[in-house]
DNA sequence: ATGAAAGCGCTAACAA
DNA sequence: TTGTTAGCGCTTTCAT
């Protein structure tokens, strides 16, 4: 299998036509439509591209004669190799990938750092449409997929109107732990979150912020809190919420350690994803917090570490969304409105949510 | 941000340029070399594309001509997914897109099912060169991807000797590891190791299947063992070795019971990846075996799992495979000969080995 | 069953 | 600084 051979790229279809004597599409034909031509010719046209050193026809030039790259795009809004290292993005990567599988068609991983703002990546890339998977709203990257005269499909974030999406309903999800959370009686609580727009903000979350949010997820989940907390009473202005731009447990442990040095009394953690969860739970370890005694924590994806700690979370069918994000990008052609897919979440209830310690709930302890 | 805009595909930068009353080149420029045509004029072009709707030049086509498609293939042997799924990949994907994305380039990761012989997805991949990683020597869609005209680098397997190529030694590592448990006392051994050819044989293997292998790195493992085991006077015909098609802890489990419910002097178990020696620590708790002091277990790579549980294992630097894979594909022009990368392993001593527990060899215990 | 003609949309010499 | 000229390599009517 000598590479030798290939220094320069010596024949093309032309060139094989003409060694043959006949016409280009005799040689076109004997690659894409082998029953339109005999099968000794076929013969001939395949033995003498063997001899020639001929690779067959160049995708990129098929590509632009037929309009079609059989690959799908994929943006991140993080670093790509986040798509390999993030868990939640690991799972619906998954699907996706099954999902193109399944129809042939590749799957093309944009490398759209968000650090330098090198849009011409997506401008570069041949498919034949996008998938976006949780963006800002602002994402200058998210715009130029837009611009691309190609079908998108954007997986949970940003939620746009005329843009086909797959995505959960994080206000029912929310609601749902968060009126478990406050039925065990919590009414000092205290919220982890992840980054709520493109610039790095560590730190307590002031209420404008949540409401200028980029991130819509986020701000779902975050206005869903406020909607259940205010209507148990709980003042949501006074609700500490710590953001975190990086996405690790070590960020989850360091949120975790800030919120609870600032407002020792909180005695439960509610956290946007299982990430800052599993954090929090360390955070809590290495403060003699006993979980769910001394202190709730819960989180949200349904993550396979999720499991592992019994953590109190949503679980939401990551898997399926990356199927049906790809199912719905391959049959946008069929389709002329926007579409709107949204898959069921459940609410696990594991070993890290309890009621809280308090004044009326004595606590005998060791 | 109305998709509906684009409904047919109706600016090309040739109508562009006619509406501007320009040549082709200057809108090229206005995109391509900014500056090389007057800040007013590009603005003027600029303009007038968002009002036309152009957005910007066809990526596929630019390819064509540059002969640059800005992206590097991934072959896997496996389904897509596995990707996404078997931890060893996703640390080795995570590398190579960490080099991708430094060098700017997309990565396209090939449809190439094991199942359907669609070796047109390799040639219909608009890409700049493979990264093809851990296929068999007979496999087809590597033979399609060497018949392409573009460089291709190999991880880990096949050894082919004028392609690139980076792996480890797994001799040498392998070595090592038998040594540790030579070392310990062990004769009685079993081995479990992965697939060793393209069709499926969960079961106990051969000599003339190991050494008909077409996945070398399975091989050159067995191999070092029986080299090794012979050297210590263990008769390696009798060393039971049991197979899996399938890479997942559940075969491991049921691997192991295969091996010892047929060999139940057995006093360690080899594995030749985590993954397997996962499944076997499970198979052996569910047995009621106590590792090391019943059973020693041993794995290869270094996943997360193996330091979770302890193993006793070899690692190597699986992210940085991936990293190296991008270095040397995306270097490949620059060099004229095949260049092979052979990266550092490291013999991991866990709590899964130990000395074992025979009546010849009595042990003192701690 | 085979061939001729006509581009797909773009970029890169080279010239002006 | 801008335009002219030539393709990149292929597929696809349509005619034979």
């Amino acid at each position: 299998m000598g590479r030798s051979i290939h220094v320069r790229r010596p024949a093309t279809l032309a060139s094989l036509a003409a060694e043959l004597g006949v016409s280009r599409t005799t040689v076109s034909n004997a690659y894409n439509r082998p029953d339109q031509l005999s099968p000794e010719l076929r013969e001939r046209v395949l033995q003498t591209a063997e001899r020639l050193g001929y690779p067959g026809p160049d995708p990129v030039a098929r590509s632009l004669r037929t309009r079609k790259a059989g690959a799908a795009g994929l943006l991140l809004t993080e670093n790509l190799s986040y798509a390999f290292s993030d868990p939640g993005a690991v799972n619906f990567l998954e699907g996706l990938a099954l999902g193109c599988e399944d129809a042939g068609v590749g799957l093309h991983l944009v490398p759209a750092s968000p650090l330098r703002e090198d849009v011409a990546a997506v401008h570069r890339a041949g498919v034949d449409g996008f998938v976006v998977y949780s963006v800002p709203d602002d994402d200058p990257h998210l715009a130029a997929v837009l611009s691309r005269p190609v079908p998108a499909v954007v997986c949970d974030q940003p939620k746009l109107d005329d843009v086909d999406r797959v995505g959960i309903d994080d206000e029912v999800a929310t609601t749902k732990l968060a009126e478990h959370v406050l039925g065990l009686g919590h009414r000092h609580i205290g919220v982890l979150c992840m980054r709520l727009g493109r610039e790095r903000n560590d730190g307590f979350v002031r209420i404008d912020r949540q409401n200028s949010a980029h991130y819509h997820v986020q701000q779902r989940r975050l206005t869903a809190l406020a909607k259940a907390f205010s209507a148990a009473g709980v003042d949501w202005s006074k609700v500490p919420v710590v953001e975190r731009f990086e996405h690790s447990s070590a960020q989850g442990e360091s949120a975790a350690a800030q919120l609870l040095d600032a407002y020792p009394d909180v005695t439960a953690l509610v956290c946007t994803s299982d990430i800052l969860a599993v954090g929090a739970l360390q955070e809590a370890k290495r403060r003699g917090l006993r979980v769910p005694i001394d202190l709730t924590v819960t989180g949200f994806d349904g993550i396979a570490d999720a499991d592992r700690v019994e953590l109190t979370t949503v679980r939401q069918p990551l898997k399926e969304k990356g199927r049906a994000a790809a199912e719905l990008l391959l049959s946008s052609a069929d389709r002329t409105g926007p579409k709107l897919i949204t898959l069921d979440t459940e609410l696990v209830i594991g070993a890290t949510s309890g009621p809280p310690r308090t004044a009326e709930q004595p606590w005998f302890g060791p």
